[in-house]
RNA sequence: GGGGGCGUAGUUCAGUUGGUUAGAACGCCGGCCUGUCACGCCGGAGGUCGCGGGUUCGAGUCCCGUCGCUCCCGCCA
């Protein structure tokens, strides 16, 4: 196998018992008797139980005494069964163990900044020794999964006939959506390069060029503020297909996904996936991605609390209401109402039906026959309102909904809920700009019966493009474009991007639409989000090897740095305030 | 840019209404131990309590500032 060990020791199993192996890998934990000596040896398969006995070999009892956590050992012997009393049935080793007659230390280690079985450590730490940290069981499986499911993606789109094309990483600018990456050319002095947002352009330029099927798993970077869920980095599957047909393209998605949930999971999910338009998602939700994993759903009421005796009520423009199946307290609902606030909400009214029949509330006296009979609900459950601004209140109640759902455990952990959102609008209106923005991307195609509201009402176009939400996680998102010239600069009017403007920063893609280009369209989706979905895992940088921390630092390299003075003069850049040159990261 | 939380041995944490020498577990060092598997037992070392200032006879504890990390809002077509 290797000059350094003939058999992979996790690979050992019962029977192998009688065999001579050699073995090799990490001290896992060693319990020194001082006579008999087990050190558990760790490699990427698992773990065996070594055995040195000084009757076998003072040699080996002696390098054992020294061995500590980490140390990178061989170890030469004999498998042998375990008396039945000494199995241990947790490991899959657990029948054998290695009766060790050689032993040798191939790499020590310095004492550890934090045991890898313990939990809860800083991530700062975590991150600053992350060659330590992957070796903890939960961050094997989480990067080992990863790669599989890259490599079942690459199946699942190559059976269809979509190759792989790579495009650049430096690329130009785009002022649109997200702040770039810039990166300085040395060659072309005073000017930059761009990391890409995504391959949008590139992959809509591959599909005009005759490939018909494209696919990608691709790189992307944008510079924005990070969450538990965001990434600046991160690695996409960009699909694009050319006469496209999208009853064909969910079909690869979902089967895709179906088959990443089967031989990741061993989860059968159903397909295909349920749909849902953006504004019954919106209205029943109060989100563009809901989690369907728990009930709850929003109600309305603007009809029946219309001219209410409530002022807030009375010709808002939207009463909605969430039926909560629990009495809640007053220290719940003033939890609640910060929530609330917090996404934009003046107040939270509510009724407590309480279980001794009583209806508690601030508002009840104001509201009449009808409007009680709306929100009659069970002794021992609350209604919440939302009213004014219907996207405020489909906000408001969406986040309420959310909140509710994790806090009172109602959320079914163990299922696994897809869904289709589809109908976007195209356009949402800038309040401050005082323009209409893409909701998607400039290239949207709009849909066949919104053409005319380009001209009438574009608020209320539809786009044709589409999410796909998995357990409440946005895990991909794509389009149809336009292919025709005069339609894509009709909507670039909309937007209020002149010609001058669109030939500045568009006017290649324009000029390749005006050449053959084929009706196209696509999805993307981003793997650090599907492996969220799929291990039920909150924070992002779990599930990637060597992430940033949320202020965009590599706690481990220091990243990024300072450059010197030489570098900079080459780029014919000046840094105007540098006050800290020193590795922000390794403290 | 804004809001919340956290910061005490290498690590994870405890530390009472402000009061003697700041504790525990794991890890580390030394010793004992031949069937353990979170081995056990005995002993030991290890702390600018993030940093700076203030209040006080006295600050890990109270106040102000600052730095770092984290979660959220903004932002992320």
């Amino acid at each position: 196998m290797s000059e350094w060990r003939d058999v992979k020791a996790s690979a050992l199993r019962a029977d192998d018992a009688g065999k001579t192996a050699t073995v090799a890998g990490w001290v896992a934990r060693r319990r020194d008797h001082g006579g008999l000596i087990f050190v558990d040896v760790r490699d990427d398969g698992g773990v065996l139980q070594v055995v040195i006995n000084p009757e076998n070999s003072q040699a080996a009892a002696a390098v054992a005494h020294e061995l500590r956590n980490e140390f990178v050992i061989r170890a030469r012997g004999t498998v042998v069964r375990r008396v039945p009393e000494t199995v241990n049935e947790a490991m899959t080793t657990g029948e054998i163990e290695l009766q060790a007659d050689s032993l040798d230390i191939l790499s020590r280690s310095t004492p550890l900044p934090f045991q890898l079985d313990e939990e809860g450590v800083d991530e700062t730490l975590r991150l600053r020794y992350r060659w330590l940290d992957l070796r903890r069981e939960k961050m094997q499986r989480n990067i080992r999964m990863r790669a599989k499911l890259i490599s079942i993606i690459r199946e699942e789109m190559e059976a269809d006939g979509f190759i792989e094309i790579e495009t650049p990483i430096m690329a130009k600018p785009t002022p649109e959506g997200a702040r770039d990456f810039l990166v300085p050319s040395r060659l072309q002095p005073g000017r930059f390069f761009a990391l890409p947002q995504s391959p949008q352009i590139y992959k809509q330029l591959l599909v005009i060029s005759g490939f018909e099927r494209y696919y990608q798993i691709a790189r992307c970077f944008r510079d924005e503020d990070l969450r538990a869920d965001r990434l600046q980095e991160l690695t996409q599957l960009d699909v694009e297909h050319a006469f496209p047909d999208r009853e064909f393209l969910f079909a690869l998605i979902e089967r895709t996904f179906a088959r990443i949930w089967r031989d990741l999971r061993g989860i059968e999910v159903e397909t295909p996936f349920p749909r849902l338009t953006w504004e019954e998602a919106d209205l029943r939700y109060g989100s563009d991605k809901p989690d369907l994993r728990f009930g709850l759903e929003i109600e309305d009421a603007t009809e029946v609390t219309r001219g209410s005796q409530f002022g807030v009520f009375a010709n808002a423009p939207a009463v909605r209401f969430l039926r909560v199946p629990r009495e809640l307290s007053r220290g719940e609902l003033a939890k609640l109402e910060e929530v609330a606030k917090q996404w934009g909400a003046k107040g939270l009214a509510y009724l407590v039906y309480r279980a001794d029949g009583e209806i508690a509330s601030p508002i009840a006296k104001f509201l009449g026959e009808a409007e009680l009979e709306r929100f009659k609900s069970d002794p021992g459950s609350t209604v919440l309102f939302a009213a004014d601004q219907p996207a405020m209140v489909s906000r408001v109640l969406g986040a309420l909904r959310l909140h509710l759902g994790r806090e009172l455990g109602l959320i079914d952990t163990t299922a696994q809920r897809f869904l289709w959102v589809t109908d976007f609008p195209m356009f949402e209106w800038d309040e401050e700009a005082k323009r209409w923005d893409a909701v998607h991307h400039p290239f949207t195609r709009p849909n066949d019966d919104s053409r005319a509201f380009l001209d009438t009402d574009p608020g209320k176009a539809k786009a044709f493009a589409y999410d796909l939400v998995a357990n409440g996680i946005e895990i991909a998102g794509g389009s149809f474009r336009i292919h025709e010239p005069d339609l894509q600069a009709k909507v670039f009017d909309l937007l209020d991007i002149s010609p001058e403007e669109q030939r500045l920063k568009f006017g290649f893609l324009l000029d390749a639409l005006a050449m053959g280009a084929p009706p196209h369209g696509g999805i993307a989706s981003g793997m650090e989000r599907v492996m969220m979905a799929l291990l039920d895992e909150p924070y992002i940088r779990e599930l990637v090897a060597f992430p940033k921390n949320q202020a965009g630092v590599d706690p481990m390299s220091g990243a990024p740095t300072a450059v010197d003075a030489q570098q900079l003069a080459e780029l014919a850049i000046a840094v105007k305030e540098s006050e800290d040159l020193s590795d922000k990261g390794s403290k």
